[in-house]
DNA sequence: GTCTATAGAACGATAGAC
DNA sequence: GTCTATCGTTCTATAGAC
């Protein structure tokens, strides 16, 4: 690996922590919330606990801060179609299509999901702060089937706030049914259901 | 406790199991799946390890007989009034109304249900059996629509097995979310989502 | 010289072994 | 029930960027 030129200390510190986050996701990943440590976290990424804790007050926020990636980037990946107003079949089938990757993804992410509600039920602060999350997350959703039947032309078939958490909750619940076994749910379950839900 | 007569054997074995569950309900809330211990379940039911494992073959099939009554008493009472083709809105409101109780039940109950997800991700056959009562109470949902379609001779919105796995995937999810926060799914979600998707 | 990212020692809690 | 190992967290020292 060949070094370009001396990095900032800005440059060197978002490195630092995409590295801790990547070494975290891999970690957390095999070991599951309680089975990794930050050492070992740290290790993984070539630094010691100092760094991960200059950069992360706690192991609770350094998986908030892989679940705020998750959110991120798998979330507006799946729905953008939505947003542009493009007709409900071909988000639903996008999403029907890019199912069998998903499950595969979800083994990991689920036991981690899992793992951490659990640990979030037994400590108000973080619940409230994992809580937090969800609420984004939904209204985040909101916003964009808000764009996408205005782009329509059309109004909601239900209230926008209701139809985001009716979606999530769908997502999640399929989510859980696939961990169990992924046969319950491919089908065209997905897509069907998304319709339903989405057209007037 | 009067004793009225002398019980047979089959009468006496059912007794001890049912004291058996009782205990096994209680002692899981208590301390999660993996912190209960048989031997407590035993002595909460005034019984000894023996008497659990001529009951049940392991600690898995204990649960799985906690969750079998779980499913076929929670569901089921919730779902007669569809099948007998009452309308959509006064289940939905049933469901809406029982809210806030079943949130509150739902906390131990919620957290057995993701340590033994967890516990069935690691294990092949008990993974398999879990997925067997998944299969079950998706199929009695299913009975249940298909009747209740039949009842108000009207076609389901969707496919009934899809409408089937869709509502339980809904309701799990739903559940989720309640767990990280109650307020996440009340103000009429449930309701509201129930009958975009039941009717036609 | 000042500041800050990181290393690494130290500490307290806790779970598991015996 | 005791002991030990492990781990999350805190604290202090230091090297290097500015």
């Amino acid at each position: 690996m060949t070094r370009k030129r001396r990095l900032t200390r800005e440059e060197a510190k978002a490195e630092t922590r995409r590295a801790l986050l990547d070494a975290a996701a891999e970690v957390f990943a095999e070991h599951g919330f309680h089975g990794a440590s930050i050492d070992t976290v740290a290790e993984a990424a070539g630094y010691t606990k100092g760094a991960v804790y200059s950069h992360f007050s706690n192991k609770d926020e350094l998986y908030l801060a892989l679940l705020d990636e998750h959110l991120s980037s798998e979330g507006p990946q799946a729905i953008a179609l939505l947003e542009s107003g493009a007709p409900i079949e071909s988000f639903a089938a996008e999403i029907e299509a890019r199912l069998p990757e998903e499950v595969e993804k979800m083994r990991d992410w689920g036991r981690l999901t899992y793992e951490f509600i659990l640990h979030a039920m037994r400590n108000e602060e973080v619940r409230r702060r994992l809580s937090d999350r969800f609420e984004r997350a939904r209204d985040e959703y909101a916003a964009t089937l808000e764009k996408r039947y205005a782009a329509i032309g059309e109004p909601p078939p239900i209230e926008i706030e209701k139809l985001a958490t009716a979606l999530m909750a769908f997502e999640n619940g399929m989510s859980m049914m696939g961990l169990v076994n992924p046969e319950l749910i491919t089908g065209g379950v997905y897509s069907r259901t998304l319709e339903r839900l989405l057209e007037r």
